[in-house]
RNA sequence: CGGAGCGUAGCGCAGCCUGGUAGCGCACCUGCUUCGGGAGCAGGGGGUCGGAGGUUCAAAUCCUCUCGCUCCGACCA
């Protein structure tokens, strides 16, 4: 007869769902700037982990951290033919630089026009390439491997909490090399570094691959994804890192002198991921009472909730609970007492819809016993009932970080299944492919019929031709994902085009 | 920016058709009783009904405009 901690259901209605995760997880709230959010602590507190776990394996990787302007001279943008053609139509621009007081109204002041308009950075090729311009001179200056962690602006049509929203925050790397090996070894590094990153720390499994030339980065000559799938079936792209070629370089004179002496233009890459990173961690392992954060980037691992009741023997009991938190952060865990005066029910109720990955509770008996009640997050339930577990406090403090390695083990486990069985292979035309999804027209509104991916193969059309695929899948709102790493020679005939195929891609609808 | 729907208390909603000056559940505050678990009873606080105009003796309700949100489409990390 237990309820559900959310007021919907991933069945119900799965975009609904999603709000109400966020909202009562903590995460972040709609703000008054059309497209913008306020992350709230908790989602902050997730950020930061995140930032933290990841800004180490970028600089294990060689690079160092900088920070480049918010605005870009517009003539910088324009510089790059096929870069200006993929931002145009989405970007924040400056163009005054005072207000004046009209009759009592603020007005943009027409002196103070700014004669180079500039734009909000939507990200920073070419500034950084400006910058890159000035200091790479010689052989000896390369690789230069550069990271910043930077906010950014693309003024999108319709936005989603993390998903997609007007600013968003994310890493950026960028990097120059002398020869197209060295840039596409890197390229492939950072791939791998997001990867390993995705499936070890936000236990969220994906398929990494390169993209079809028509999803690929403006300006790019190769852009590879690592996609994970949601769990109403949508693959979300999850990190990018782009081989640039020397488009950038060409566009803004980056050039070296080789050991031979002669000048040549740098080979450049990009790579990214963005607070969207939380939306998929939302959408691969909330559940219908909210959220379920892998401990890795929990801003607090272990909450103690101390039962009280307003009497002289709560004092004990809120003792017990502090001694155990400290011996818990002695051991390089997150804990938290949670001892607000607030029902001790709702209290649970909150950190459940937070996701915090182990929940104590601690009553007077628990206390005099010397133990510790707790609940797994993971595993909240069996049925519908709430399960709690009992455990002397010191068994409890000696294996709360296995414990905790469990849990995100088997956070892994769990949706690394559900990718796994969720990729049709085996398809010879595209006609089985609309079949495939085509039943599910309707249910977007609600979860409806849940479809994973379909995995195909194609002999990988260019030009006209993949437009004209891209078209067909677009009708079934399918997309390209991506043609994963590592596969063997493909077998068979594209289901596109007929012709002896060169490889597998992923089919599916995304974020 | 196009199509659809929706804006009434923190959240979820009723009231609108048939205008009469705002209500329900949860949350919140106080008290008492409970309490190894999402408690009961009693009392209470909180809304210029998204905003601006208009019609009217009177507008949450009718009309016009506007802003915002959600879903769908186009675009996209």
């Amino acid at each position: 007869m237990s309820k559900r901690a959310l007021s919907t259901s991933r069945e119900e209605n799965f975009p609904e769902w999603y709000q109400v995760v966020v909202r009562d997880g903590d995460m972040a709230e709609t703000s008054p700037v059309r497209g913008c959010m306020i992350i709230k602590p908790w989602g902050w507190g997730v950020w930061e982990r995140i930032q933290a776990e990841l800004d180490q394996r970028i600089k294990d990787t060689g690079h160092e951290n900088c920070y480049f302007p918010l605005f870009i001279p517009m003539s910088f943008i324009a510089k790059e033919a096929e870069h200006v053609e993929g931002f145009a139509k989405e970007m924040a621009v400056v163009t005054h630089h005072r207000l004046k007081n009209e009759g009592g109204k603020l007005v943009l002041d027409p002196e103070a026009r700014l004669e180079e308009p500039l734009i909000v950075r939507p990200t920073s090729e070419t500034i950084i390439g400006d910058a890159f311009q000035r200091w790479v001179k010689s052989y000896r200056d390369l690789p230069l491997l550069i990271n910043q962690w930077a906010n950014v602006v693309r003024w999108e049509m319709r936005t989603r909490l993390f998903l997609r929203t007007a600013e968003f925050l994310w890493q950026e790397g960028h990097t120059a090399h002398a020869d197209r090996a060295d840039a596409m070894a890197e390229t492939m590094r950072m791939l791998e570094v997001y990867r390993e990153f995705a499936e070890s720390v936000l236990a969220m499994p994906v398929i990494a691959g390169e993209k079809p030339a028509n999803e690929r980065f403006p300006g790019a000559d190769n852009t590879f994804s690592i996609e994970a799938m949601m769990q109403d079936g949508k693959a979300l792209q999850a990190g990018t890192s782009h081989y640039l070629g020397t488009h950038f370089a060409e566009a803004q004179n980056i050039q070296f002198q080789s050991a031979e002496g002669k000048l040549e233009h740098c080979h450049t890459t990009s790579w990214g991921v963005s607070t969207r990173l939380i939306g998929g961690v939302i959408m691969t392992h909330g559940d219908d009472d909210g959220l379920r954060l892998p401990p890795k980037i929990a801003p607090r691992q272990i909450v103690i909730v101390p039962m009280l009741r307003d009497k002289p023997e709560d004092a004990a009991v809120i003792d017990y609970c502090t001694a155990l938190e400290k011996e818990l952060k002695a051991k390089g865990i997150r804990a938290l007492v949670d001892a607000k005066p607030v029902k001790s029910a709702e209290k649970r109720w909150s950190w459940v819809r937070r996701g915090a990955p182990v929940i104590l509770e601690i009553g007077g008996r628990d206390v005099s016993g010397g133990n510790v009640t707790y609940m797994r997050r993971d595993r909240l339930r069996d049925g519908d009932k709430v399960v709690s577990h009992a455990k002397t406090r010191d068994a409890f403090v000696a294996e709360a970080a296995s414990l905790l390695d469990d849990i995100q083990a088997s956070l892994f486990q769990e949706a690394k299944v559900r990718l796994e069985g969720n990729i049709v292979a085996g398809m010879k035309s595209f006609d089985e492919v609309s079949a495939y999804f085509g039943a599910t027209e309707t249910d977007d509104e609600a979860g409806g019929t849940f479809k994973g991916w379909v995995e195909v193969p194609w002999a990988r059309p260019e030009g006209g031709e993949l437009e004209a695929i891209a078209d067909k899948l677009k009708a079934l709102k399918l997309t390209i994902r991506n043609a994963p790493l590592g596969q063997g020679k493909a077998a068979g005939k594209c289901i596109f085009t007929g012709k002896p195929a060169k490889e597998s891609i992923l089919i599916a609808r995304a974020y």
